[in-house]
DNA sequence: GGAATATTAAACCAAACGGTTGACAGTCCC
DNA sequence: GGGACTGTCAACCGTTTGGTTTAATATTCC
């Protein structure tokens, strides 16, 4: 059953979940739903040089999470969420094994409320 | 609407994100849906030293997605899926850019069939 | 042409990464 | 006790990362 699983794309995988592993980054995915933005807005929230933050658009743009069409002097760019989809796929196969864990969980506590019931209530 | 993602565990995320960035670390992961594993379970299918599979194992530890009892000199490891719930609900936020995205991409192409019946030949 | 704007490039730095090797520490078993 | 076994630790190495600063490159405006 996840045997089928074999990471047909694990550079891609590599590079979006490096990506997303960074604060910065993430804050400039989530600035980019409210619209597109120039490289200036998306760094203009961090206490970090321009140049700096062009490196994280970089390693985005690398992973494809961002395209960049460049209109005069600025760039604009644009999300680009579809190699999220991947890695929410690798991710949703763990699934049911967080999902078994709570359902356990709630299996022992229903157990023990039973218990009590039975003790409690009785004697 | 997506103002209220302001990312109330950013480190944890981090570490989530960083650990699945590895091809090897995800194998592991993988291997360990089919059940516990030693360290040297773990190592093996890898040509890596086994040093540098521990600290692999280390990373995963660490970012919680492993738990790990010590039985006699063996090391044996769980998968600990539940820190994977975090990633998997920050990248579903974006789900609907890339739904979007393809809906549009189906409705363009249906705009064309539209007008391909419409006057067929051209216009 | 020249100044201001928007962004990247290049050189540098310290820290982290992914790997190695060799030494060490528990544990099991004779 | 003495090996074999399982695993970590420490030191090291080369590369990458995340940041800096100081140019350099386009572009727009006057």
């Amino acid at each position: 059953m996840f045997n089928h699983m074999v990471e047909r794309n694990a550079p891609a995988l590599d590079a979006v979940f490096h990506a997303l592993s960074d604060t910065t980054r993430r804050a400039m995915l989530r600035r980019l739903t409210a619209g597109e933005a120039t490289v200036g807005d998306l760094a203009e929230p961090f206490p970090m040089s321009l140049a700096a933050a062009s490196k994280h658009i970089r390693v985005l743009e690398d992973a494809g999470l961002i395209r960049r069409t460049v209109q005069g002097r600025s760039h604009i760019c644009r999300l680009e969420a579809a190699p999220m989809h991947a890695g929410q796929e690798w991710i949703s196969h763990f699934q049911r094994f967080w999902t078994e864990r709570l359902d356990a969980l709630e299996a022992i506590l229903n157990a023990e409320d039973q218990h009590k019931g039975d003790h409690d209530g009785k004697a």
